[in-house]
RNA sequence: GCGGGUGUGGCGAAAUUGGUAGACGUAUCAGACUUAGGAUCUGACGCCGCGAGGCAUGGGGGUUCGAGUCCCUCCACCCGCACCA
């Protein structure tokens, strides 16, 4: 009887759909444990295998903690909403809806080959309806409140409404809207009041600068956009002025910031978070300008005031006209035209190039009237702070460069600190020329200037954060569509009775007119004047793991007591790519609804794990070595080779060989083990292959192959090999459904954990996976002998036998508990190899093995438990197993050999039993022979003794 | 530039947290059983040395009886952010 692990696998998964042995209740003595995947999108790409290794880990997971006597919430959805979704469709001519069921369908099967525990009759899609009502219903909510900084968290907009009935808007001011009393409150028409309302709701519609991009025929959220392209098909992104709805998400700023402390969360993620808000504190400050008028900026040092030597405004910057002199008007206006010409991406790609232009204003400083001349730059921003700053070229680099470049003085106010050549941003120096600071340290006169600066009201204290409200619309057809009727420019919600507001069926999805998407285009909808955008791929995914709670809950998004119940997701697995996106937004919508009181908790997620990518290895080259008889004067073979790129293919392909070749005698090796070429052989690989333009100048005349590894056969170079992200179209891929059908769902998800820590990223090596295949077949035999068939007994099982299996115990639930998978493995391994070598076939020492293996290979751990309870009443599913009890006793023992060492060197080792004293250990190590040759008849200085580790003697 | 991380055999990696570095797996080599093996099993496998032994965890220094692990200092690579005032 072999490892049949095709019969085994398809049998047990069978039973456990049968017998839904995965589903969970909302009700247990248990204590519970939630375990949570990043749901996919169903793109048409299908799985490869760097995919399910989050699935793996989670999976594996949830199994151990289910063994271990929890209630395991532990389910699975689609993020099937958004643009990718929307680009398939639109690349294969096929409605989304239609697609999204395929994809939806293929994944799940290739899902179910894994062998994952998932409950799902759980199982949810975004882009269903009776999902999206709650999605629209979570919306209305947002719409329906404001943020209350005094109170700190979210309120009905209906309180707002009644302070401004009773006081107006002085206590909540806001630089976009009047200042209004009550009586003016009650004065304004509706249109006027609902107006100023948008400008509180947390989710709201605005006129404002948005990342459009044409390409795709939509507005994106700014984590969408990198480096002026968009992340889904790097298309260019331009700024246009449109109207928008956008999520409040700079209200939740310092609670998004301070929640950061209470998650676990790895630290590098924590801190592109806190990047992402960017929290600054410092000072506004006004400064007059010469003959009327004034401008405000933002600074964070506001210590340096007297270090002023300009003024920058942004371009774009409103104040701009009406200061600038009839001198220089030409000028700016010309410099106006020259960045008005100029895209995102080139002014992002030429940050070090200085260019500005004088207004002929002059500002006064505040403190000592002094004229400063103010400049427009490109430098300055106009979307962060005030969009204008003061300019201290001695403590800020950026400052000094542009006044070295444009010949502006510079004052020194740090003393010593400024060599004249580059500022410096210390906050240690003594203040000179500085007016009533002087003396005081930078860092303290921070405050100073500040409640001068209040007392003397012109300027105040003041936090700025380098995020934005999150964009909340799109012009696309494949989203939820928004609740909102638009009547003579006021924003009407549609009642609650009438959610959810079905997408309509379209037959095509182009954009509608004006900018506007494609349901712009459907008389229905236009006729009812419902909006016609709609939501961002992020609205569905900010709360579903609620909606996994309570999914088939009809009355709401999910009751209390199920969020009350299973509360945190105790473990959230996925990769970093969601770091400022979903991540942030989903804490966001939880601290809303947890302002509302619709959940108890304020974090979604307790602990999060990112697992690292799998790579594939891709050829980039072939080398050639060719024998020629005589070639050269001096009659020697000589031994030429070639190297032969061709476009990155895996292995399988390599015989995909492209024309060129370039002798390998021009290629040199460093120490590293790197290859070199010249700078000519360079140029011609660059230039026909354009999957090596990422490659640098390692001399002044040969070129480093950056990240070439080598294939060595025999110590002769075969193939040049790069290490670069799975992906379609560079055929570097692998399914999970081949590596399964090969060796079986076990072996794959074992290897999948054993290539290496689950957070690091790593690349797919094929050959490894018979390892761990060698072993499942190993384990197997100790049950089964191919021709004897069972082979498993009833014998007793001795010492060393338990010795083996406790060990392993303690190893296993140790790694599995911090997440150590690969070692788990390993221990696994050594466990059955150390099995063998004791020829030990016995079921006491079996079956605690089988079950332990049961989260890691659930298939043939269920078999070996079956085969072995097999003619027992009930209990004979690994699934009603106990995890088996690790027992101290078994791995202690009488003695132990110690290693000895003299001088810290180690020369030979010893048995001490366990409980002999630290004299009785002296002695014996004294006594021995090998140690009494080593002290060369010298007496012991001191002789250390660490217990159950080793004994060194000092001489 | 700022922040986070990593550096150990041919390769993926271990190391009970300061105690015999390289577990486990691959690759390679040798052997056994075989008509054969891409099945199974055994052995070798960091470097130098015939050997005893010596040297080895990116480089250099330090603390310690003892350092991959702690401290200082360079170096290399990866990831994120980047004119944010």
């Amino acid at each position: 009887m072999e490892y049949n692990f095709r019969e085994i696998e398809k049998k047990w998964q069978a039973q456990w759909n049968q017998t839904g042995a995965y589903t969970v209740t909302n009700d247990s003595d248990k204590p519970k444990f939630y375990v949570l995947d990043m749901f996919p999108y169903p793109s048409g790409a299908g799985l490869h295998v760097g995919h399910p290794l989050g699935y793996i880990a989670s999976d594996i997971y949830s199994r151990y903690k289910r063994l271990k006597g929890f209630n395991v919430l532990h389910p699975m959805g689609y993020d099937s909403f958004g643009l990718p979704a929307e680009q398939y469709a639109i690349e294969t001519g096929q409605h989304p809806a239609i697609t999204t069921e395929n994809n939806i369908r293929n994944f799940r099967s290739q899902l179910n080959k894994i062998g994952f525990c998932y409950d799902w009759s759980r199982e949810l899609r975004t882009s269903d309806p009776p999902y999206y009502k709650w999605t629209q219903w979570i919306f209305l909510q947002l719409f329906d409140a404001w943020y209350d900084p005094t109170a700190n968290k979210a309120k009905k907009i209906q309180e707002l409404v009644s302070i401004f009935e009773q006081e107006g808007n002085k206590r909540f001011p806001r630089p976009s809207v009047i200042a209004f009393d009550a009586r003016e409150w009650n004065a304004f028409d509706e249109k006027q009041q609902q107006d100023i309302l948008m400008e509180y709701r947390l989710a709201y519609s605005a006129y404002g600068e948005v990342n459009w991009c044409e390409a795709l025929g939509t507005v994106l959220a700014n984590d969408e956009v990198i480096n002026g392209l968009s992340e889904r098909g790097g298309h260019p992104v331009v700024k246009k002025k449109m109207r928008q709805w956008y999520l409040r998400i700079t209200a939740y700023a310092d609670r998004l910031l301070q929640g950061l402390e209470q998650v676990e969360f790895s630290e590098s993620l924590k801190e592109q978070q806190r990047n992402w808000i960017g929290r600054s504190q410092g000072a506004e400050i006004d400064f007059d300008i010469k003959g009327g008028g004034s401008l405000k900026v933002y600074t964070t040092r506001p210590d340096t005031i007297f270090g002023v030597d300009f003024m920058v405004l942004a371009p774009e910057h409103e104040l701009v006209a009406a200061i600038t002199t009839a001198e220089q008007k030409a000028a700016i206006d010309g410099y106006l035209d020259y960045v008005k010409s100029r895209s995102d991406r080139e002014r992002m790609a030429e940050v070090k190039q200085i260019t500005g232009c004088f207004t002929g204003a002059y500002a006064l400083n505040p403190f000592d009237g002094r004229e400063i001349p103010v400049w427009i730059a490109e430098y300055v921003l106009a979307g962060y702070g005030t969009g204008a700053i003061m300019a201290v070229p001695c403590g800020d680099q950026r400052d000094f460069n542009f006044a070295r470049h444009f010949n502006i003085p510079v004052t020194n106010i740090i003393g010593s600190y400024y060599n004249g050549q580059e500022a410096n941003p210390t906050k240690d120096a003594v203040l000179e020329n500085s007016g009533f600071l002087d003396g005081m340290v930078m860092r303290d006169a921070i405050n100073q200037v500040i409640e001068k600066l209040e007392e003397k009201g012109i300027g105040k204290r003041q936090i700025n954060y380098r995020m934005r409200d999150a964009g909340y619309s799109r012009q696309r057809y494949w989203g939820e569509p928004f609740p909102i009727v638009w009547e003579d420019g006021i924003a009407r919600v549609l009642n609650e009775t009438e959610l959810p507001l079905h997408l309509p069926h379209v037959d095509t999805y182009g954009p509608g007119p004006e900018g506007e998407g494609p349901l712009a285009n459907i008389p229905e909808w236009t006729a009812r004047h419902l909006e016609t955008s709609t939501m961002p791929g992020y609205a569905g995914s900010s709360w579903y793991f609620l909606r996994y709670m309570d999914p088939h809950n009809k009355e709401e998004f999910c009751s209390r007591q199920a969020s009350d119940y299973w509360g945190q997701v105790d473990l959230y697995i996925g990769g970093t790519e969601h770091a400022v996106g979903h991540l942030l937004y989903s804490r966001m919508w939880t601290k809303f609804l947890y302002d509302m009181g619709l959940i108890g908790h304020d974090e979604p997620y307790k602990k999060l794990v990112n697992q690292g990518m799998i790579t594939g290895k891709s050829a980039v080259a072939k080398v050639v070595w060719i024998t020629t008889p005589a070639p050269n004067n001096d009659g020697q073979p000589k031994e030429t080779g070639y190297i032969i790129p061709f476009k990155a293919v895996p292995h399988e392909h390599a015989d995909t060989v492209v024309e060129t070749h370039l002798p390998v005698e021009k290629l040199s090796f460093d120490n590293n083990g790197n290859y070199y070429l010249t700078e000519s052989d360079l140029q011609e690989i660059k230039s026909k292959y354009p999957q090596f333009e990422e490659l640098e100048i390692a001399g002044p005349d040969s070129a480093l192959l950056k990240g070439v590894q080598s294939a060595s056969v025999n110590g002769q170079v075969e193939l040049l090999t790069i290490e670069e992200k799975m992906s379609k179209r560079k055929l570097n891929t692998f399914t999970p459904d081949d590596i399964v059908d090969k060796y079986g769902a076990d072996t794959f998800r074992m290897y999948e954990m054993f290539l290496g820590p689950i957070e690091q990223s790593k690349p797919w090596d094929t050959k490894g996976i018979e390892g761990v295949h060698r072993f499942l077949r190993k384990l197997w035999r100790l049950f089964f002998d191919e021709v004897k068939g069972k082979v498993w007994n009833d014998e007793r099982a001795g010492e060393a036998e338990l010795k083996v299996l406790h060990k392993t115990i303690r190893k296993v639930e140790e790694d599995t508990e911090k997440f150590s998978f690969n070692t788990a493995v390993s221990a696994f391994m050594v466990c059955v190899n150390e099995l063998n070598e004791l020829k030990c076939h016995k079921k006491e020492i079996l079956e605690p093995l089988a079950v332990l293996l049961a989260a890691y290979a659930p298939h043939i751990a269920e078999e070996l438990y079956h085969q072995v309870h097999a003619g027992e009443q009930d209990g004979n599913s690994v699934l009603d197993a106990a995890f088996p009890r690790f027992e101290e006793k078994w791995v202690t023992e009488s003695s132990k050999e110690y290693p000895v060492s003299v001088n810290g060197k180690v020369r030979t080792t010893i048995p001490i039993a366990l409980n002999s004293s630290a004299a009785e250990v002296e002695t014996i190590a004294l006594a021995n022979e090998t140690i009494q040759k080593w002290l060369e008849g010298r007496t012991p200085k001191k002789i250390i003794y660490v217990q159950g580790k080793m004994i060194n003697i000092v001489v």
